[in-house]
DNA sequence: TTGAAAGCGCTAACAC
DNA sequence: GTGTTAGCGCTTTCAA
């Protein structure tokens, strides 16, 4: 036989204990009304007597509040996420708030199940790095049901909501620019690009300026730039130089890259747009045996610990991502906190391009 | 004037609309007990125009059960717990159980703080990667209180408790060996080692067999596995070579390993103790210019994406940490399900040498 | 300041 | 299979 565990102490057992009503006990455990410093002292001493431990579930069921952040990332293995996260919950701790942390893979249904899960156990408010930032129904009924969200990492067109992002089109522009400029005429691209809208791809790869952020991915964003950079420039895209992985996935990157470097004609710097791109596209570049930056240039996307730790060091876009995750929670609590909130707006975080030595001019 | 949004629908409101009762509805929508196919498409069917939302906190202080486990990291942006983090959270999911993840960064105080937050939250069950195996009071009381708790990347003498951990000192003891092995007489070691304990310091430089593992942070049983190595090769172990940062950050390990390649009698080989150990130190090794591995051995603690990408590759050892933290949830659920539990137990997994190019013998 | 009592939204007994 | 009812542990009127 075994002893039967005794209940769990509730607040009855401490205020009976402390010999005060249930009420009295509430209010000194929970520090709202008003308590004299006696009964707050016998309240304090029984309930440690009886390992008192609060439920804040039910608490949350009487306020309607559960002082709890849902956070949807993409991909939580990335160090991205894992430092945006920091940011996120760093100022989320600060003001009281927990944060209720899911995974969504970049998976779309993921996303969905992840949202749902978060509405069901009532979290305050959503951050999300939506999977697709045109299927956003799913957010927009959150903030229906009063569940504000705030994006990260991406915006939507479909979705008015706060945002907090970099843009990754000027970003990539820039940095793509500065090889052209540097007399690259092969610049090759490696990408995700998972959603093949074949009228979109058709449509980007004819120089249009009409297209807006809210309805891209973050890749096909930084394609956007890489491309626009080749138009201004009037360098001609060569389509063998713009591969596209389908998957977020380092090995597909690492195929693409050793299958771009293997042309006749093969590019003469290559531009990464993200850390799983990155790793796969360094592998292959390693394996062949290339020299950086004399045969070929590298500039990537994110800045990452081993970007330094190579030999010669990766040239990189770096993003402000701790702050981008701080700046979403904040704007998340700011709207949580006040009843009548302004309008909702994108905040577009600045970007550094960190010089280092995997560039090099190509002689003219 | 605002337009006061409508009160959110309840369990009684879609009933009534259903034209059942709240349990009825509560049957259809919950899943338990039996409903007629009928009236679970008039709910569903309700429930829907409703856009009604289920409220499991609710459902949570009614049953005891929230399905959730709650995780406490050491370091949440440690690619490390970044991947045992997915193990967890995949065989949690798998199971019907969400994770609430909480973060220490490795300081006591911090810890506790989350572990009461999991508790208040009414979390099943806890999986915690100790601070400081010493001291885990606050994981006795969790237990005491009817929580179970599973230790990760971390066993204490102080718990009864599960346990999924790899032998860290035999690793480093291996390690370390096959170094000696190969005529290296002079390795150095950079771990953190945050808590001198000064008495079990001078304890650890004298040869003796007397330490559980339970009483050691990670670094510390790597420290002793390189010891043992040397005590068993025969070969003195130099003050100088043993580097402790003092704190788990990267800086630190680069300033030490600068400082111990400093030396007039520089180290051949450095064998790192964990991931941020790592990167600090090959940036010195990388910063000084030293030709690995011909004058430098390196051997780190850990695989890492980048550690093939450097050139040479490094050697490494490799835990199987998604499987840990698969297998740390596995238990935590098994104990959860099972109201007669086994007792509790410790499982050691295997880690992996992995050689690779980092490595080479000293010429005699 | 304090206590009695109602009720947050849900599930579990138990009767029908 | 279905409804009635009690109650999970807490907070919040409201009156004293």
């Amino acid at each position: 036989m075994t002893a039967s565990r005794p209940r769990r102490a509730t607040l009855p057992d401490v205020a009976a204990l402390a010999g005060v009503s249930t009420a009295a006990a509430g209010r000194a455990l929970g520090g709202y009304g008003s308590v004299s410093e006696d009964v707050r002292r016998r309240v304090a001493e029984a309930a440690r007597q009886l390992n008192y431990r609060a439920n804040r579930l039910a608490a949350s069921v009487r306020t309607g509040r559960t002082d709890t952040i849902g956070v949807v990332c993409a991909d939580i293995e990335s160090p991205f996420f894992a430092r945006a996260l920091r940011g996120i919950s760093d100022v989320a701790h600060e003001h009281g708030f927990s944060t209720l942390v899911t995974n969504s893979d970049e998976d779309l249904a993921s996303e969905r199940e992840a949202v749902q899960l978060l509405l069901h156990k009532q979290v305050d408010g959503i951050i999300c790095a939506p999977a697709d930032v045109t299927q956003v129904d799913h957010l927009a009924q959150a903030q229906t049901g009063g569940t504000p969200v705030v994006l990260f990492d991406r915006v939507s067109d479909h979705l008015e909501a706060d945002a907090v992002v970099v843009d990754g089109m000027k970003a990539a522009y820039q940095a793509v620019r500065r090889l052209l400029d540097l007399g690259h005429r092969r610049v090759a691209i490696v990408a995700e690009l998972r959603q093949p809208r074949e009228q979109d791809w058709a449509r980007f790869l004819t120089p249009r300026t009409e297209v807006s952020l809210g309805e891209l991915s973050p890749s096909e964003a930084r394609l956007l730039g890489y491309l626009r950079a080749h138009w201004d420039a009037g360098v001609p895209v060569r389509r063998e130089l713009v591969r596209r992985t389908g998957t977020y996935a380092a090995e597909a990157a690492y195929q693409q890259t050793k299958r771009v470097l293997a042309l006749k004609n093969p590019p003469t710097a290559v531009f990464t747009v993200d850390n799983l791109m990155t790793v796969g596209a360094y592998r292959a570049i390693r394996d062949l045996g290339i020299a950086v930056p004399d045969r070929l240039s590298v500039v990537a996307f994110d800045d990452l610990d081993w970007t330094v730790l190579v030999s010669p060091a990766l040239n990189v876009i770096a993003q402000p991502v701790y702050e981008m995750g701080a700046e979403a929670a904040r704007r998340l609590i700011r709207r949580l906190r006040d009843p009548e909130p302004a309008p909702p707006g994108t905040l577009f975080m600045d970007v550094t391009l960190v010089e280092r030595e995997s560039v090099a001019p190509i002689p003219t």
